[in-house]
DNA sequence: ACCATAACTGACGCATCAGTCAGGTCTGAT
DNA sequence: ATCAGACCTGACTGATGCGTCAGTTATGGT
């Protein structure tokens, strides 16, 4: 993929500056808006540089959501570091990606990303495997939480599909700007049907 | 919005014709790449002649969306139709808009109106009002079965938003071309969530 | 000091499209 | 038969934006 230079630093450098501004514009004015003279005006550069380390413009937009499935997956790892109750470890997991400040902006990335990936096959194999991904996180958690007790013995990869579709769905949501969604209110619901689903007693 | 003339049938049908092609292209190669000549070769003329009817692109488009979320609307309606009880009618009116055939080109077209809606307040103001006309619908379809007795007395308004936001979180899966999200699955993961929540008994 | 090559850029070519316009045809009423 | 105006279109314009290229500058090794 990249190109082989002796002399990496400043190529990773330029390379990951061109990404954080690509992506900072795919969440303001989505990714069929984005110029290549924006993304160099916001590098302090000329277009022609950015093709320097890009072929194409469609090579930074597919670099770009790659990058912010990278970043999305070092999140959730960061969020679970040193934490050892299951319960704890599924709320951590969940408040790291709740759409507040930066993850916000990710969440509009992710609406662009599924819009696009329908049309490119090679977006779309990204958006399965980072789906499957993080369905497989949160599902080993909760079967983990099963095997210790803890959790109540519903079906595990149900319950996530609808636990994360539902995460999904809120997300659209309040990308919208729907007042009926807050973040306080996403929490709630996200977290209350886990709750419910795995920990309280059904009698 | 559109022009009087004298004769308006000739001008209806034409526009009509214009807002279908639009919603077909824009559910298989997404808004941003339908071109006005896709349009009027679809339809059978000139790009001229779609801007004898229209003013703009843009004008297409938003009117196609607002035409989408018309159709869309019939359908509930249609679905409910002689249907009293209200399990049924739950049912019913998610069972209208699961994603198979037409339907599952629809929820293309949502995922284009979400994704340009965060830009464009005016399709902003479409989604706010179609979203919470769909979710007054539901709701009321749950209050009637709660105020009738046949529902458990869940929180409404939470579990219709909980429901709902599945229901996009599947629909996006789906259009991703999951294979682990098939029509079947859809059901089962959407009415088995509202049998286990308004039906079964807590005991 | 010199050179190889990495890093960078202004200017431009070129393709793509939305939208316009001047003029055409068709239709129904008188 | 004529006419007003609805309906339609080919051909064009202008703007936009990607990608290229020829040429310049910076840098590190010898």
């Amino acid at each position: 993929m990249g190109r082989m230079s002796p002399r990496p630093s400043v190529e990773l450098r330029r390379r990951e500056d061109v990404l954080r501004a690509t992506w900072e514009l795919i969440a303001e004015v989505g990714h069929a808006r984005v110029r290549m003279v924006d993304i160099a005006r916001r590098v302090g550069t000329s277009t022609a540089t950015i093709h320097y380390y890009f072929k194409t413009k469609d090579d930074v937009l597919a670099e770009t959501f790659r990058f912010a499935v990278a970043d999305a997956r070092r999140r959730s790892e960061a969020a679970l570091v040193g934490i050892d109750d299951p319960w704890d470890r599924l709320t951590a997991v969940l408040e790291a990606h709740l759409p507040r400040q930066k993850v916000a902006k990710e969440w509009l990335i992710w609406l662009e990303l599924w819009n696009e990936a329908r049309i490119q096959p090679s977006l779309r194999t990204l958006n399965a495997r980072a789906y499957g991904h993080w369905i497989d996180l949160v599902e080993g958690i909760v079967r983990d939480g099963q095997e210790r007790g803890v959790f109540r013995p519903v079906p595990s990869h149900d319950f996530v599909l609808r636990l994360l579709t539902m995460m999904d769905g809120i997300a659209i949501q309040h990308a919208m700007g729907s007042r009926q969604v807050t973040v306080a209110h996403a929490r709630e619901l996200l977290l209350g049907f886990a709750r419910e689903q795995l920990l309280e007693s059904t009698n």
